[in-house]
RNA sequence: GGUCCCUUCGUCUAGCCUGGUCCAGGACGCCAGGUUUUCAUCCUGGAAACACGGGUUCAAAUCCCGUAGGGAUCACCA
């Protein structure tokens, strides 16, 4: 047994969003690592894959980082978060952390394995030799064996002077002394091309852990593109042809010939649309916990062998292994996800989901910022929401009729329930709701729990269903039959409104009362 | 197509290594009932799977072989 302390590291290329892929293979680095405490000398490194000039970014990167901090995986080394410039300031011995400011690194090892005879120049790039049988072992997948015959060489530095992916995670994992490589498994077919280098450069071989794959409902592979193909579609079935720019290259995008994202983003604001997450940033948006998204993330491939299902990171961390790592690919299913979260926001203590409501409800829906800062009507919100919201931004459409202007409620005869409850036999629900407006109105000083008790008193007296006047009256302060708590939906709207909206509703139906009256 | 890998309820999975305790357990979803003045929550119950075909064995979800289906890779992308 080596004695030697668990290194992970975590290496996405800076091409695109830190998609949930990535963030499951960060957790589960993550969680061996801290496995290995401190006192075990266990480390977690991210490490930036920039070697691709062309498509990597600054913007990227700095998204990357502020995902993983927004999901609560720290690293040991690496670019320093906390830093102005990432770039410059970086955390740990083995830096530079960035592939890209470690080129005269590779070039080293390069030249070395020409030097030995192993490498050879082909078109300016360099290649190496494959000649040898394959085998190592895979903590998930088991013995892996490749035939020599079966293998080709392989470029290890572009003609650009940039190493390929291959000599640089090789180079680096070894330097940085990566005892552990977890990743998707994508690249399990590449590690014969890793293992080959990494005798040949007389490295110590690391301990491969390959990651099955996240997949779509439909099975095809969950990714950016995703966002693309349902706006697309959405886009024909609703016959629009422009989204206000770039007409032409919009008509490609129609006809699959690119995926940009700007006319995905466009269609779903014209249309409304939902577009499906994919990225971190995605669920954050939607209002997801991270102790919701990274515990579902981690259920999709491991489980704790038994039935526990719901858990935090000190878990993960105590009961992480290898050996129950699933070999198949898994589907991510939005349904258990939103099911988790919602769990997650219930149990939170009413602090945390005050805050992180009000931080979510005033940079995506702005017209809310007068209610949160209400201090005491938000914590009555909170109350309300807490224990139904599934997701931070669904509250936003559930408690919209709190913050609309009274003149905005709207009573649509065309809906079964608004009928039902205030215009059939013969205006009932608009006749009690209207006498009992009275009753209201006499209520002071007003509590929500006061107005609540009143409805119960006088429909005990009356003999009646408490629904009788409840429906009518939820109806008259929000449009819909579906409020939260009675106190609590009262408490927040106030007796001001609360009458004016009764009286508004009551006004809007004059018609149909006086032809009842006659 | 070559190579590598995978295959238990609709979905995530337990069980498989060390065959019998599995007419296969849990979770999400779904259906039904209950609680709730509404919706959501919550509670109770239900339907729902060992991909297929051969072996081995007294006995197979579990071991072996084949077939089918799926994924990855075969880039001077990672």
């Amino acid at each position: 047994m080596s004695t030697q302390p668990i290194v992970t590291r975590f290496a996405p290329s800076p091409t695109g969003a830190l998609h949930v892929g990535g963030a499951r293979t960060a957790l589960f680095a993550w969680a061996y690592a801290r496995q290995h405490g401190a006192s075990g000398g266990g480390k977690f490194i991210l490490r930036i894959e920039d070697t691709d000039q062309k498509r990597s970014s600054p913007e990227s990167t700095k998204g990357i980082l502020r995902d993983m901090q927004w999901l609560g995986l720290n690293w040991d080394e690496g670019p320093n978060p906390a830093a102005d410039d990432p770039y410059e300031a970086q955390l740990g011995e083995h830096g530079p952390y960035f592939q890209s400011q470690r080129l005269e690194i590779y070039t080293k090892y390069v030249d070395q394995l020409i030097e030995a005879g192993l490498a050879y120049e082909d078109d300016g790039a360099i290649r190496f030799k494959m000649e040898k049988d394959i085998a190592f072992k895979d903590e998930v997948f088991g013995e892996i064996k490749f035939a020599a015959s079966d293998l080709e060489d392989f470029v290890i530095r572009k003609a650009d002077g940039f190493p390929t992916y291959h000599m640089a995670v090789v180079v680096d994992d070894a330097l940085m002394k990566v005892t552990h490589v977890i990743r998707d498994q994508e690249h399990l077919s590449n590690t014969s091309k890793h293992v080959a280098l990494i005798d040949a450069l007389g490295f110590e071989r690391p301990v491969y852990v390959h990651l099955s794959s996240i997949m779509n409902p439909d099975g095809s592979k969950m990714s950016k593109r995703d966002k693309a193909k349902v706006a697309r579609q959405a886009a024909k079935d609703a016959k629009l042809t422009s989204v206000g720019f770039d007409d032409a290259e919009f008509a490609a995008f129609l006809d699959k010939k690119n995926d940009e994202m700007k006319f995905a983003l466009a269609v779903a604001e014209q249309l409304n649309l939902d577009l499906p997450e994919i990225n971190v940033a995605d669920f954050r948006d939607s209002g997801y916990i991270p102790a919701a998204l990274l515990n579902y993330l981690a259920l999709l491939g491991w489980n704790p062998g038994d039935d526990i299902e719901q858990f935090d990171l000190d878990f993960l961390v105590a009961k992480f292994s290898f050996n129950r790592i699933g070999k198949s690919n898994s589907k991510f299913d939005r349904a258990k996800l939103k099911s988790f979260n919602a769990d997650t926001i219930a149990k939170l203590d009413t602090e945390t989901f005050s805050m992180l409501l009000g931080q979510h409800l005033v940079a995506h829906h702005p017209e809310y910022t007068d209610m949160v800062n209400d201090r005491q009507r938000f914590s009555m919100l909170c109350m309300a929401y807490q224990p139904r919201a599934h997701t931070l931004d669904e509250v936003a459409d559930m408690a919209r009729f709190f913050i609309i202007d009274n003149s905005e409620v709207v009573y649509d005869t065309s809906n079964k329930q608004v009928r039902k409850n205030l215009i059939n036999s013969d205006c009932a629900g608009l006749r009690a709701l209207a006498e009992f407006a009275g009753e209201l109105e006499k209520l002071a000083p007003w509590t929500g729990e006061d107005a609540h008790n009143l409805i119960k008193s006088y429909c005990e007296e009356r003999e009646m269903n408490m629904g009788k006047i409840a429906q009518p009256l939820r109806i008259a302060i929000s449009g819909n039959v579906v409020t939260p708590d009675m106190a609590l939906t009262l408490d927040i709207m106030g007796k001001k409104d609360t009458l004016l909206r009764i009286m508004r509703c009551l006004d809007s139906f004059r018609s149909e009362m006086e032809a009842v009256a006659e």
